[in-house]
DNA sequence: ACGAACGGTAAGCATAGACTTACGAATACG
DNA sequence: CGTATTCGTAAGTCTATGCTTACCGTTCGT
């Protein structure tokens, strides 16, 4: 969504990748909440984790980004252009599950 | 935001220009939920009001919708290339407004 | 001029979700 | 082995905000 922790998580780790730690540093929030986000940006495939002995160095998925950003421009576009049938009810993207099944 | 609602309402509009009436019949919310979304839509600039008797016609600003999608893509694109000094404290957008002052 | 249609606003409520503290698991290190 | 580091998860709190009902103003029709 558009939480501006959210994009300034996205930020920093489009400048480098960075462990979990580092970016609750950066930031002015704890770092379980950037856990939270991280696994949020995980299942919406936007990031990649990667283990590197205790520390897991977070990164951005050039994929998953690219993606979203074609499903924001065709949206948008769409708005643009008048075309319809797009946001109906399932939202913008299919790219919207939220959590692994508990 | 990413509202439902709200990319219902921008949909509908992108189709063609609407009264609040028939958005709210279109729609799965009452007709002063749809009113208070254009209101917020309105401040934001995608949307511009037309008053045609005891109706009023709302249709998308095309400028306000460019401006929008023009600052997403400059996001994602930076994320994708790796730039930064976006969305440090902000927002991503200078359209952030949210109220008119009371 | 009176009633009806249309719509904006206020007040209140309820849910989502972002944050914190507390705890447990996994790895490194002496 | 025992301790320290790093991180994920659970539980609980609190705020933002999306929705509804109720009310009032404005415009049109007869």
């Amino acid at each position: 969504m558009g939480d501006p922790t959210r994009r300034a998580i996205i930020a920093c780790l489009a400048e480098r990748e960075r462990a979990v730690g580092e970016l609750a540093e950066e930031l002015p929030v704890s770092r379980p909440a950037v856990s939270q986000h991280l696994k949020v940006l995980k299942n919406a495939g936007l990031v990649t984790e990667r283990t590197a002995g205790t520390r897991r160095i977070y990164r951005l998925d050039p994929a998953g980004v690219a993606a979203l950003r074609d499903q924001l421009e065709t949206f948008w576009s769409r708005a643009l252009t008048g075309y319809e049938d797009v946001a109906e009810g399932r939202g913008t993207g299919g790219r919207d599950q939220r959590e692994e099944k508990p």
